[in-house]
Order: structure tokens, then sequence, then C-alpha cells
RNA sequence: GCGCCUGUAGCUCAGUUGGAUAGAGCAGGAGCCUUCUAAGCUCUUGGUCGGGGGUUCGAGUCCCUCCAGGCGCACCA
């Protein structure tokens, strides 16, 4: 089995339409879940006009050609719908099919794609934030959607981890030796936290002393010509920001490894064979003194094409030119078939300019998408860029400490019964897990409102529920524990709240795809939301240990496939789903 | 000036690519724990889908036009 219930039906639908009128032979059936039965068609009615007949009589013929095992009932509605009841057997052994596949069922319609998904990217010597919480999250449940799906997926973390401010900081290092930031010299703060520390006050120091930002540019020069003594320095300040980094992906159950590291500092042997490249087939041209790639449908403010800079007028090179030498890397030595780029929604132009410009170069096969999965900006309780009270951006350590902490008071007060370990890790677990449900949640393209009171209220759309429905479902279980897999009987009755749950739990293969097509994370969430209210109805309706058999094992079944299926989806999103709370 | 994004209940958000009476959660009101975890459930109050045109059997969804907000547009990344 891989296809869904929806995909049959529709398929079964479409076979009626080209009986009822063979013209209409192929058309859309139209097809969807429906409030009134288990799906519904309005194919009648977008297809009347061309029939040549009334909607209503269109549909009487497509419902009396309409023949499957799969429903039981085709009733014409209203103007010309039809609403469509799936056979009560066919439900429960859809159930018990899925139940005996480890994959549930899913198909594998990324098969065969190649697709590097850039993510996270955070700076060298600065803390991580909101921004790069967004960023990571979304990444990371793309590339494990993706995966799921078949596709073979390669990340890519862009690191910050070249560029004229690491002369500052480097100089500063060495003009002010006492200053601490290896980590075990450290009590307590994080490398990159001190490392930030220590660059503000660089910063500081360049602004108010000629002398010092004189040193700070020629240690730009050392760093850039390769000085031993000053690629030493750089290479700690790297490794210590990437353990860093490390301890907080840990933390948050992130995908990505060391060996995904592929820094600003990775391309750059590789920009002035861009440069050179792009002026020899005459795309760039000089313009003011740098070298330019003109957009041929980009306008500034003054009506002129805006640039690409690919050489600043001083010789040096922007992220432009890193940005295109990566995209050129990704095509060629990665063979990229989709790039995904999971940045900030700002960066729309910058990214429009690149994919120009690869194009314009032959970089970029036909068959080669690029996509920038862009994301709003995160805003505070009071609808402005979270920041502190102080106006500074709110380290991703102290959020994530201030979601475990509410988080744990949620789980004193709703569970006693845990001992003290098992609950600083139920806390651990929905505190993150809320974070990131958080971020996952809502559309990826709109600004979303930072709240972490809302995200640990663990009511209604929220991590939290998702994982306390899976937590019921694991009671059940453990108290099923050791008996043989149930058997499913077919012929038995069906609950109108068993009805929705295998239904919903249907759909599984089907969301999974339309996440793939449209990067849209938020969309398994709606989902998984759905199915976890479907089995809180059932939960209500329908006991299951106490219940006879046959009923008792269908119930148990479907318990099973719900709690397979929660689980798999949280582990998607990159959520923990304990098995009890 | 041009471009991109956003506008749906008091608040936070969905809305399956044009389908039937626009849905959740929170907040407000009324109930449900000798019964598999009440982090739950049931009922209830609340909408000119920013405004106005248009396209058609049918528009929150598509087109046009205003209004409001956010972001971006040459040497920072």
């Amino acid at each position: 089995m891989t296809s869904s219930l929806l995909t049959e039906v529709a398929a079964a639908v479409a076979d009626g339409i080209a009986v009822a009128d063979p013209a209409l032979t192929g058309t859309d059936p139209l097809v969807r879940p429906s409030e009134r039965a288990d799906f519904q068609s309005g194919a009648a009615l977008a297809l009347a006009r061309r029939a040549g007949r009334p909607p209503a009589e269109l549909a009487d013929r497509v419902a009396a050609a309409v023949r499957t095992e799969l429903l039981d009932e085709v009733r014409v509605s209203g103007p010309g719908f039809l609403e469509l009841t799936v056979a009560a057997p066919v439900v429960w052994r859809r159930v018990a099919a899925r139940r005996a596949r480890a994959d549930l069922g899913v198909p594998r319609g990324e098969t065969g794609q190649r697709v590097i998904i850039d993510y996270s990217a955070p700076n060298i010597a600065k803390e991580l934030h909101v921004g790069h919480l967004r960023s990571t999250i979304i990444g990371d449940c793309l590339a494990r959607v993706l995966t799921r799906l078949g596709a073979h997926v390669v990340r890519q973390n862009h690191l910050g981890d070249w560029g004229t401010q690491f002369g500052m900081l480097i100089q500063y290092l060495d003009e002010v030796p006492e200053a601490v930031w290896r980590h075990g010299d450290l009590a307590g703060e994080s490398s990159v936290s001190a490392l930030d520390r220590l660059y503000r006050a660089a910063r500081e120091r360049f602004d108010a002393d000629a002398g010092f930002a004189e040193r700070s540019r020629s240690r730009v020069v050392a760093l850039q010509s390769g000085d031993p003594a000053t690629i030493a320095v750089w290479r700690d300040i790297v490794a210590e920001s990437e353990a860093a980094f490390r301890a907080l992906y840990d933390r948050l159950d992130v995908l990505l490894t060391r060996a995904d590291s592929a820094g600003e500092s990775f391309y750059n042997d590789r920009l002035a064979g861009v440069v050179e490249e792009l002026t020899r087939s005459g795309v760039a041209v000089e313009s003011d003194g740098a070298v330019v790639v003109l957009s041929a449908a980009e306008t500034g403010p003054d009506g002129a094409p805006v640039p690409l800079i690919l050489r600043k007028s001083d010789g040096g090179y922007g992220y432009d030119t890193t940005d295109l030498a990566t995209l050129r890397y990704r095509v060629r030595e990665l063979r990229a078939g989709r790039v995904l780029y999971v940045v900030d929604a700002r960066q729309a132009l910058h990214f429009r300019l690149v994919v120009e410009a690869a194009r314009r170069a032959g970089w970029l096969p036909g068959d080669v998408e690029v996509v920038h999965v862009s994301f709003g900006t995160v805003l505070g309780p009071d609808g402005r860029p979270f920041r502190t009270r102080a106006g500074d951006t709110v380290t991703l350590g102290s959020l994530l400490d201030a979601a475990v902490e509410r988080a744990r008071a949620v789980v004193a007060a709703k569970n006693p019964s845990l001992g003290p370990a098992a609950a600083d890790r139920v806390a651990e677990l929905t505190g993150i897990g809320a974070v990131k449900y958080a971020e996952l949640s809502t559309s990826r393209t709109k600004d979303y409102t930072f709240d972490v009171d809302r995200m640990v209220s663990f009511a209604g759309n929220t991590g939290g529920y998702l994982q306390y429905a899976h937590a019921r479902i694991a009671a059940i279980l453990r108290r099923a524990e050791g008996e043989p897999d149930p058997v499913v009987e077919p012929a038995a009755d069906l609950h109108p709240a068993e009805r929705a749950l295998g239904l919903a739990l249907d759909a599984f293969g089907d969301t999974l795809a339309d996440v793939a097509r449209t990067l849209e994370p938020h969309r398994l969430c709606t989902y998984l939301y759905d199915t976890a209210r479907a089995f809180t109805d059932f939960y209500e309706a329908c006991p299951v240990l106490t219940a006879p058999e046959p009923r008792r094992g269908n119930r148990l079944a479907l318990c099973r496939l719900t709690a397979a299926t929660l689980r798999e989806g949280l582990a998607l999103l990159g959520i923990a789903a304990p098995e009890r709370m």
C-alpha cells in the first residue's frame, strides 16, 4: 500500500466521470475531505458547462457510474456535490495494513532527488539568537521530511566564519592577553558568549583608538594572506564557537554536524575565479571601480539596475561573491537538483540577484531549482522585533532556559506523581518541544510573535498537546504490553470517532508529500494537531481495554497506529514524544 | 519612486490552491474526574475575511484599484 484513500477514491470518481461522459476523461475529480461525508467531489459543478448538462444531472450520472469497493455510498447533494462515504471494512483494512508496515505505508515520492538545504548559518564568535532559531528549526524539519520521502539531502551550514570583523577581534585578543574565551578557562559562560562580549569591546576600541583601528586593518590583511599566527588564532576561534554551537544543537536535537559546516571561508579561494569567469563571459562589468553584475530585472531608487557586487572598489570581496561561489559549488560539485536557502525574508532581493547572475553565467541548468525558503521576523509580545528590555537581541540559550523553566512549573502542577528526575526530563523535552513547535506551526512567510507563556500553555495547537496525546496512548499500550499483536476484524462495527481517526491516519503520507512540495512545515503541524484531536475524541468515546472482542483488538490496533504516526510526525518536526508526562 | 511580504473573532493563528453555513486555541460565560493520564472534553458568546470594483454557477482564495503596516533597493553580512 502506498497511495492514500483519498487518491484511490479520486481515481474511482475519475473513472465514474469518464463512464458518465467519455469527453470528460482525464479531468480532475476534485475530491476533498468533507465535513458532510468522508470525502466530497465538486467535479460535476466544475464540468457541467463543458458537459452541456445541468450540474445536478451530471452529478446523478457520475454517481450512478462510480463502481468501487471502497465506497458504500455516493450521494448527490445540494447543487451537484457528490458526498462519498467509505465502506467500514475498508477503513479497518487500511488501519491494519499501515500498522503492519514499518514505514506506515508512506510513499517515498522524493526518491532520486538530490536536495541541498542551507540552514542555521550562525556567525562565528557571535551568540545564536532567535533569527537563527527559525532557520535552524525549519531547515532541520525540511531535511527530516525530505529524507523520509527518499530524497538524498545534503545539509549545509553556511557559517559566518570569515571577514574583516575577525581582524579586529584577533588584534584585540592579541593586545588584551588577560581576556579569557576558551571553554577551559571559562566558568559557566560559553565561548561564543565570551567572544561576543570581547568583539563588542574590540569594536569600541576600534572606534575610539585610531592606532588600534590601523593595527586591526593590518590584521585583516594578515588573515587574508594566510599569516600563520593569525590563522592559528582564527582557527581556534572557529573551533571554540563550533563547540558552543554544538552544545545548543544537541540540546535542540538538530541534525547538523561538524561535517555539514561549509562556511564562508570554505569558498575563499574560489572567489577570484568566480569574478574572472564572469568578467570573461561579459556577464560582469566594471562600474565605479567595482566589478558588478547589473540586474536585467531589478531597479533601485534611481531607476538604475541593481548591482550584484563581485569585487569592491578596494579589491575586496563581499557576500555577493561568496554566495555566487557557493551556488556554483553546490550545482557543480554537490550535484544539486534542488537548492533550498532557509533564510530570512529580507534577503529576497539578494537571492534573486544571485540566481539571476548564476543563470546568466550558465551555471544553473534549467532543471535545477533554487528556492529561497524565506521566513518572517520574530516579534516580541509588544509586536516589535524580539529583544530584551535593554534592546539587546535575546540569546538562544536564555530563551530555551526560560521555556524549560516554565515547562517545569507546568509539569510539577499537572503531574506531581513523576519523580524529580523524570519531571526534569519531561520539562526539558516539553519546553524545547514547545519552542520548536511554535516556530514550525505558523506559516513560514509571516512575521510571528514569540510568546513563551502561550507556547508552554500546552493547550490547543501546541507541542505539549501532541506530546500529551501521545503519552495517553502510551499509557493504554503499556497496559496491553506482552499481549500478542491485535488482530483487526474488518467486519466489526466502526464508531464515528474510529472512522474519523482512521481517515485522519490515512492522510499522513499525503501530508508529508504536501510539506515536501510547499516546503511549509506548518502543514505537518496542522495535520498532527487534527489527528491528535481525532484521537482525543476517540479516547473520550471509545473505551479500549475494557471493550469486548473484536472491538478491543481493533481499537488497540488503532491506538498503535496513532501512537506510531504521532511519534513519527513529531520526530519529523524534530520533537521528542515522551512515554509519560 | 520601484519591488516583495502582510492585513481573517478582543488576542494568537488555520483555511487542503475556486466549493456548500469561514474554522481552532486563548480570553469571557455554563458544565464534566469512584471509569485507559482532566496537559482533557462538552455546550456557549464573539466575523462588513482592511475598503471598493471585477471575473462566474460559486471568491477569504483569482484580476484591478485604493487604505494601513513591515521589509528591501552599490561596495556591512
